[in-house]
DNA sequence: CGCGTTTGACCTGCGC
DNA sequence: GCGCAGGTCAAACGCG
């Protein structure tokens, strides 16, 4: 762990974690997210994990996302990394994410070796090395992950998703769900699995992007606080 | 009855 | 070519 800003570290893996003081606390916190341009690349906005209940109340939040994130109680402003699809710095997140690489078995000088052994998975290969190899590969969508620790495996981040399948990972002992957000034309999709090291977090990899709003409906109608506003303006 | 989950079968791509 | 592993499909099932 590499000690950064107050309260927030970037683990091996690079992901910055947001820790409350003390971590037992249950008080959740509360975040503001300042919008990057990039943020629309993603299946889901940051600031509505923060908003939601489930997720605030984790005692430790790590993000791979966009924008930059700032603790309401401190003036830090804590910049988030931001990985594309084909970069490798999204792709040694992506697959250590995905695939439960941890960070003893991961370093930048395996980083084509670990690439090209998972690229099905994380198809996050870089266009150099597809070139190299000769392969036409499927394009896919832009895909991020997280990790939080939370007792639930699927947190509310404001869409419906339907479970399409389940999976047990080799040397794991949690397996992976995959869902499709429920929208017709939406081809959203997300993975959910514990970590193995650390069961207690969750790791969420999110692949495309949303081609429409989050479906709350009756929050919707209900709430008008600023916050949402704040939510919408985001997505 | 509609919608979501479960789960075994199947598909696909990679390494050997 | 074969085996393995991840990803997806779809029928069966459960629940409200």
């Amino acid at each position: 762990m590499l000690p950064s800003a107050a309260g927030v570290v970037f683990n091996q893996l690079g992901f910055a974690e947001v820790h409350e003081a003390p971590a037992m606390e249950p008080s959740p916190m509360s975040f503001t997210l300042h919008p990057s341009p990039l943020l629309h690349h993603f299946a889901f906005s940051p600031l509505a994990l923060f908003q939601n209940p489930t997720f605030a109340a984790s005692s430790a939040v790590a993000l791979a996302g966009g924008g930059r994130l700032a603790s309401s109680s401190s003036s830090s402003v804590l910049p988030l990394r931001v990985f594309e699809a084909d970069s490798p710095a999204y792709t040694s997140h992506a697959n250590q994410c995905s695939d439960g690489i941890s960070a003893n078995e991961y370093n930048t000088s395996n980083n084509i070796t670990v690439n090209q052994k998972s690229h099905r998975v994380s198809s996050s290969l870089s266009v150099s090395a597809m070139r190299m190899k000769k392969v036409k590969r499927k394009v896919r969508e832009p895909r991020f992950c997280f990790k939080t620790m939370s007792e639930v495996d699927v947190l509310d981040d404001g869409y419906k998703w339907r479970k399409y399948g389940q999976k047990v990972v080799k040397n794991t002992q949690h397996p992976r769900s995959y869902y499709r957000c429920t929208q017709d034309s939406c081809r959203v999709k997300k993975r959910v699995e514990r970590l193995a090291e650390d069961p207690r977090m969750v790791i969420t990899t999110y692949e495309g992007r949303h081609a429409h709003s989050p479906s709350r409906d009756e929050d919707e109608h209900t709430q008008a606080s600023s916050s949402s506003k704040l939510a919408s303006f985001l997505w």
